[in-house]
DNA sequence: GAGTGTTTTGCAATCGTATGCAAGGGGCAG
DNA sequence: CTGCCCCTTGCATACGATTGCAAAACACTC
């Protein structure tokens, strides 16, 4: 007997009990076997189920968290998205998502929205935010999260992974292979990850004492980094290696140096990314590259959202997760590092 | 002054008019000039901004719409994810987003979570739906609108492209590419897509006279396809076309080909994907694929959907879209076919 | 200035649930 | 049996908005 829609009241009234009573055996409230039985069957025999919206206006707990995401199109997004609303989902909190217009104008407004309803936190995904957004949302008591960016100044908890760190492995990795000419298609250099990418990096070759052959900031788009590689290898002296700020520009300097210019990696070239999607490890790219773990990222991401909504008082927290160098074939192996 | 969060109340005592003429203002309802004028200077004062909840508990109409997702991992769902939250977005609505757990008992349990936070409206991306749900959903005059997939029996509206007219086209293209021994690595027998795509592809050949070599189940994973490659090259009569499923898939099927069984493509086997993702148009891979129109589709969904929610009473509506076959390097193209 | 029609506005009820409060009921010790 | 305490239960109110209704304000015409 599934009729349009139950409330707590035609369960209470089916049931021969109050409507408190329904209320809290669906809110986990204290109740005796007796009427815990009666309003069990009767809301199944209405199809009855908690109307989500009412109770977040209720408690002004909505257990949904706004995502905030720039693009889809890197596949460390997707992947990390699946995952984080898995997580979510598990805890009973779901994800209302939105994406943001490159144009980081709009962005204001699409927080507002986002408050509009209530959210119990915002996570962001590699998107910026502006310090009079961030006030509101101190001033509102939203939680908030960065996932895989970092904002100084701003009093936001943030998860990342070691990016300072990360590019320095790569720095020790491509000298102990012997190269000579390393180059850097960077991360933008708008993102904390972009320049703490490429500041490890720049360390590392700086305690190894090798040059950094050249820097280009390939914005974390694949046109970009296609641009940059051709003018790395027009110079007089191109690069034996190159490290790439993400594996999805990694990619397009795989294409452009294999099937543009006909170079062979790593023979000629050595490429190393960051992030180790899924991709990465297909044989027509097998790229050696940085792996960011999404997951620990996530979970750290979920355990600090969940930390901040039961105690907004809880002060932010910036957490780095440090990942391993996967070698594949697209960089020359040091003699004696194994995987 | 932007204090915790101010209700059209608090914006009411301090314009000096009642909270039902700050509702008037911000739902656009008529007002007089000068309300407006001290609603709007209040509510700016303020930092006010309607609550979505309470607006859809009393209205009934949350301006959410569900969105069901198997897996992002084929990278045709995070592309169509992205266009449809921006088209929704535009139009004032937004998606709750739920991943659907392989294990398709669950999605009841998860369409009940979706019930309860009274959305407008289900998308489902790939995912079947049990005719019980089938039934709830109609009961509770929920639309729902399928994605990339069809069923056939429950009165649910469908946006898909012409599987049946893909999977012919590409039979056409091989036997007009001298094709002799086609194989076909299908996608899930369980999916309309999958069934429609084969069918299609049979038919194609039949009318041909062309003889199809073999078909394996894919199952619209990589390690299903890549077994079925090994499995269809160890033939004593291996194929010397392959059309696979989806580009997902193909990929896999590449990657085996290539890399690990070291033949030519197309030299030795031509292979033709399904999706046109953006990835089968960078050079590693190359893809020749029949391109599934992400855009129109997604447009085609949103429709659907609206119109479904503005009048209830409108039918369910099944739309295919047509795509071209996108001729790149992975298989033969026949002579005087051009792009 | 009175009469008529059209807006504008405020009052009050309502959406579905949660919860403080006080009354009711049951169990147990004395 | 009485008294005390604790667990249940129902009543009534609140959450923040929308909206029907009727009174009030306004605009015009005669």
């Amino acid at each position: 007997m599934v009729t349009a829609k139950a409330t707590s009241l035609d369960v209470a009234r089916l049931a021969g009990v109050s409507q408190s009573a329904v209320s809290r055996v669906f809110s986990g409230a204290s109740a005796s076997e007796k009427t815990i039985a009666k309003v069990r069957a009767a809301a199944d025999r209405l199809g009855y189920r908690p109307n989500a919206m009412a109770r977040a206006m209720k408690s002004g707990e909505s257990r949904i968290i706004g995502l905030l995401v720039a693009y889809l199109e890197n596949h460390f997004y997707p992947v990390a998205l699946e995952k984080l609303s898995n997580e979510l989902q598990a805890r009973g909190y779901h994800i209302l998502i939105f994406m943001v217009p490159n144009n980081a104008e709009d962005i204001d407004g699409i927080v507002e929205e986002l408050m509009d309803y209530q959210v119990d936190g915002i996570i962001t995904a590699s998107v910026s935010m502006s310090s009079n957004l961030t006030d509101r949302c101190a001033a509102s008591g939203i939680p908030v999260v960065m996932f895989n960016r970092a904002q100084d100044g701003t009093g936001l908890s943030s998860v990342t992974s070691a990016n300072v760190e990360g590019g320095r492995k790569v720095a020790e990795f491509l000298v102990a292979g012997g190269h000579q000419r390393i180059a850097h298609i960077a991360g933008w250099e708008g993102s904390s990850t972009g320049r703490d990418r490429a500041l490890g990096f720049r360390l590392g070759l700086a305690d190894a004492g090798v040059p950094l052959l050249a820097e280009i900031d390939g914005m974390y788009a694949r046109e970009h980094a296609a641009e940059a590689t051709r003018t790395l290898m027009a110079r007089p002296d191109p690069p034996d290696a190159i490290f790439v700020g993400n594996d999805h520009m990694a990619f397009a300097v795989l294409d452009v140096l294999r099937h543009e210019l006909g170079y062979k990696v790593p023979g000629d070239v050595s490429v190393v990314g960051y992030d180790d999607v899924p991709l990465a490890a297909w044989a027509a790219y097998d790229l050696t590259t940085l792996r960011q773990p999404v997951k620990r990222m996530v979970d750290a991401t979920v355990e600090t959202m969940l930390g901040q909504i039961e105690d907004p008082a809880r002060p932010a927290q910036k957490t780095e997760i440090s990942g391993p160098l996967i070698m594949r074939g697209s960089a020359r192996i040091p003699k004696g590092w194994t995987q």
